[in-house]
DNA sequence: AAGGGAATAAAACGAATGTTTGATATCTGC
DNA sequence: GCAGATATCAAACATTCGTTTTATTCCCTT
């Protein structure tokens, strides 16, 4: 973001995108962006056309300064063990979540990019092809390198899922774990203790994936061979 | 489930669920549960009150018979190896939140769930203490048991946080993780095999984070102390 | 069989929402 | 300095939504 928004359109975009992050496109009026941005309703409509289209220019402003600032490579050398590589990529995951010079986490645009997993929109196409991918293969090619012997991706693809599955829940479902575990969850002054802890603990998970395909690495090779049925009822 | 619903108030519940789920509160409307329910729209008043009552009968609806289906604990008992009983807590909740006789995944109630999550409601306390909190509790014990010597919450909490966030993340973002990957995410007839996957992650995750508290175990103890600042332009 | 409460149905009401209209103001290039 | 394009504004429109009202039907008890 560069400086404070200055025009009609930046004031609205910067508007929308709290206010659909923390309402949903649905429960979004475009009166309550007006009201917020200061601007005239009819405004949003002169330069978006629609709800529709405003929101389709707030996704993609959002993906392209959370990326411009905090990129998918960030801290990362080509000279690095792959993983350390690991360990800024999970960091500047989080700073982008969850910084305030990101996307705030759940008190802001964070939130938009949850809810475009939960109910993805047309707009949210062509954010994956420009962001989300190149993010993805960044991943994989450090898990890659992690893994030493490529173990294909059949195994890498799963935990590059549960590196993401971590990092995401970690930043999107804050309030409900800390309601249930009593103890806060680290924000803001604690994002380099969470990605430390989140980077440990994928490492590990990394290794047990890679060195265990055989089986007898881990306790009891086959549990799900039991006969413990899901159709039994309880 | 007992059978198919046969009262209106079933009737309007079992249709609220799929289209509260689906669609998220604000973008369901009465007329549209009713239609779907074949019931008249002032029935749902008439039984529910008002839609956010309808709601919270549906929350607590959905919570019931998944973990009456599904419990906690099913498949586990006392005398089994901590980390048998660890695979067992994520493959039941796996079956819970994807399986057609569960929540059945993104087609239906496990939706609400995550949106739950997201924007928790007033309706979901009650559901917090008694249904997620004991569940927490189960994988904090079993957490316990496999590090033997206890590393405390501080440790450990995070430690379920991680488990949980790649079992949520599998279950409700498999369409952008199969749009992202292009391979399509285990369902139903593979949740034994993801649900291992998962357990295997995990496992190792857990080892690498209780033996490693000291430092040394993993490459490059302190990675986060290095110059990289997230207040740098890129 | 009759009476009465519970359940269902159709219609209408009032509030809120996305969008459009037409008038006015502001900026831009010559 | 002025004409034409661009931008802003207040007001109104048409639609949709949750809810209420009122009438009717169903079912159970006496």
């Amino acid at each position: 973001m560069t400086g404070q928004p200055v025009t009609t359109k930046e004031k609205i975009l910067e508007a929308a995108a709290d206010i659909f992050g923390r309402e949903g496109f649905k429960a979004t009026t475009i009166r309550r962006i007006a009201e917020s941005a200061q601007v005239n309703v009819a405004a949003i409509n002169y330069h978006f056309r629609d709800k529709e289209g405003l929101y389709a220019a707030v996704l993609e402003h959002v993906f392209h300064t959370g990326f411009a600032r905090f990129p998918s490579h960030g801290g990362i050398d080509d000279g690095m063990p792959p993983e350390r590589q690991l360990y800024f990529f999970i960091r500047t995951m989080f700073y982008r979540l969850l910084s305030s010079e990101g996307w705030g986490g759940r008190h802001g645009k964070g939130r938009l990019i949850a809810r475009e997993l939960l109910d993805p929109s047309p707009a949210f196409e062509s954010v994956l092809d420009a962001y989300i991918k190149p993010h993805k293969e960044l991943l994989l090619s450090i898990l890659v390198a992690i893994s030493g012997r490529n173990p294909g991706p059949e195994l890498l693809l799963p935990c590059a899922v549960s590196i993401i599955g971590q990092c995401l829940y970690y930043a999107l479902a804050a309030p409900v774990i800390k309601r249930i575990t009593g103890s806060d969850v680290p924000i803001e002054t604690q994002l380099d203790r969470l990605s430390e802890f989140v980077w440990r603990f994928s490492l590990g998970g990394i290794a047990a994936i890679v060195s265990g395909v055989g089986a007898g690495s881990v306790p009891d090779p086959q549990p799900h061979s039991t006969p413990f049925s899901p159709l039994d009822e309880p």
